[in-house]
DNA sequence: AACATAAATGCGAATAATTCGCAATTGGGT
DNA sequence: ACCCAATTGCGAATTATTCGCATTTATGTT
């Protein structure tokens, strides 16, 4: 979390009371999340949620996916992907080698691999 | 696309225009669509189109991911993914090896990669 | 080849997700 | 402690997605 707080004071942003308490509960998720769901938990402005999430993911403080119809958000720290079960929702943590410097003709890269399956409660 | 079909009628639905359009439209992109674009460029009604999109997400003919805010979709064809660059939007394709098999406690794996990054005509 | 029928479509209306506008508040420098 | 641009919270607006239902259409059967 220390390095998301930095690069979002590196960015010229404040760190504000709403800011400083969505990246605390995101850093405490061992699965993405929902806007809303933040929402609920934290009280925080649903508006100042989303404002906080979009900026999250321009600076690349998080990572997003689409689950659903709703968009989930982790934050982008170590090297890490999530695994969910499509039947029950049940996530696990995959490790992985990102790769950040360059790719064909495309440098910067930043990148989120959704993954699912049927965890092996679900599996009959 | 032939694989697509074949699973479609597989499932026990049926293979009408709409969605034969669909899976077609979807076959000549290089990069992932939305919904509203399908709309556009095939006339095929919103909401048959989202029904499909969906049908065709539940029975993995077709992979999503969050672009901006709303989810673009491509056919789930040959171990492929899409890098896209953050600035124009410009998408090349990137071959993977897709895991499929299992993946710790988790089986009938299905990923889907998101990948951004700038690419040469936007880094100055 | 026409028939029956469950599944799918198209349309309009409803709901859910996300963004906007603006007055009030606040973090970070001086 | 003060200033001021950045940010918040709220309500209203948009945009994305789904639903309900009458009509149409694939597909199996004669």
């Amino acid at each position: 979390m220390e390095k998301a707080i930095e690069k979002l004071i590196r960015s010229g942003r404040k760190l504000t009371r709403p800011r400083l308490a969505i990246l605390k509960f995101l850093s405490h998720q061992h699965a993405p999340i929902s806007a809303q769901t933040i929402h609920d938990k934290t009280g925080i402005d649903l508006a100042s949620v989303y404002r906080t999430l979009k900026l999250s993911e321009e600076l690349r403080l998080a990572n997003v996916e689409a689950m659903g119809n709703e968009k989930r958000y982790c934050l982008a720290a170590e090297p890490h992907h999530h695994i969910t079960c499509r039947k029950c929702g049940h996530s696990e943590t995959v490790r992985c080698n990102h790769v950040t410097e360059g790719l064909g003709n495309f440098t910067d890269i930043s990148h989120q691999l959704t993954i699912t399956g049927i965890c092996d409660k679900c599996r009959k």
